[in-house]
DNA sequence: TATTTATTGTCTCAATTTGTGACAATAATA
DNA sequence: TATTATTGTCACAAATTGAGACAATAAATA
């Protein structure tokens, strides 16, 4: 972690988004002694290309490679620079400050939303914080800096990306029910959907195979479990 | 234009788009004596905004202020590092190596594209470079280091924004005709469109305003002009 | 075992949007 | 004055979406 390992003035910060319990849920990093909330971020190696700085630092926060990733808005504004509030950090960790001089200039960030299988992710702590766990996107502990923000435009981009892109295919385990399906739907939006038109409109895709295996253990008729044709 | 007014490591790339003679443009800077065609771009001060940033470079090469501007993509690859490109243009400028050996860094670049009217503009070529000229997007020269990635991010952005921002009310004069309309729109989509349809969708938005004042001078019925109403 | 409950998969019909062509109107030209 | 090229609008077909109806059925209940 030497400044001349990593590019300066640079960062970036992932958005996880995860679901479970029929909510929509981010991934939360909690900083020792600080009561800080953030999103989980990094810094870019010189050597590195920038997703695949992204994508280490996923790997260390949830285990997992191949993870879905879009990167979404590359936030700027000097507003964002407030060096007591890494100095915080640092000084709680018992860093050095004089090694660590260079994460107190000002950073550029890099927003990424990943989406992943909630129950494939054991959420892993780094070496400054206390937690790394799921919050729901209704319910986040206040955040530094611009992070807030940063997730806000999430939402709304993965909203934007939903008819053009395959989400549910990322959220959900290899096997689900429409109605797991639509419950993604629901919670990415906000809204509630019309059963029928909803599952009309996914069958028309063609890109849900459904297997006659089926889903029991309830009182009612058993759905049939889909899953993604890729 | 000193190393310690501006971030290291982080520059801007801007797409400046044109629509003129019914094909759309946009702006490329050649660089003295080198043969190297290049995106507008720059960097950023330290207690600047990074949109700001981008506005100030745009107002240096166009004179515009308020210009309609979308950031798109971060471009962060390694590849993208070539710094006997920027040597060579430094040289061929006659600028001190040594003073400027910050720019022969590696820079990961944000890339926003512009929509302006094309005849507001008189393109200004900067200190390192012999002109700055509009370009037909089909007959770019070649571009250095994924300047040609980035237009083509831009163009694709372009289109999947058609339907959801106000592009043709940044790229044509105040008033115009819906066959001026219709053309930007083909420009940017690569393709005919039905002219029925299109008007019909168009005048469903109510966003245009239609005026009594007719645009003559062909030899047959004279249509209506319209502007946008904002 | 028979009945009830909750939910599923599918269908139908209405409402809306989009695709396609027809046609009268008209400013300039021949 | 007739012709030409393009415009604004309409009419109808096709496709998509909204909204509800209904039979099917796995488990719970009586």
């Amino acid at each position: 972690m030497d400044q001349k390992d990593f590019l300066t003035n640079i960062a970036f910060d992932s958005v996880v988004f995860g679901f479970s319990g029929g909510a929509l849920k981010i991934l939360i990093m909690e900083y020792h002694n600080t009561g800080f909330f953030a999103l989980p971020g990094g810094f870019v190696q010189r050597n590195e290309n920038l997703n695949d700085a992204v994508r280490r630092g996923l790997k260390e926060r949830t285990g997992l490679d191949n993870i879905y990733l879009e990167q979404f808005y590359t936030f700027g504004d000097t507003a964002r620079y407030k060096p007591e509030i890494m100095q915080t950090i640092l000084e709680s960790g018992n860093y050095s400050l004089e090694k660590y001089e260079w994460l107190l200039d000002r950073f550029i960030s890099v927003a990424y939303y990943a989406l992943i299988n909630y129950k494939d992710v054991v959420p892993q702590p780094d070496a400054l914080s206390d937690s790394c766990e799921w919050y729901d996107i209704d319910a986040l502990p206040p955040l530094i800096l611009d992070h807030a923000d940063i997730v806000a435009k999430a939402l709304q981009t993965l909203r934007d990306n939903l008819d053009r892109k395959l989400v549910g295919m990322n959220l959900l385990p290899a096997r689900f029910t429409m109605n797991d399906l639509q419950k993604v739907y629901e919670a990415i939006l906000g809204e509630k959907i019309r059963r029928t038109t909803f599952q009309r409109k996914m069958l028309s895709l063609e890109i849900l195979k459904r297997h006659e295996k089926q889903y029991l253990g309830k009182a009612h008729k058993a759905p049939y479990l889909y899953s993604f044709e890729v």
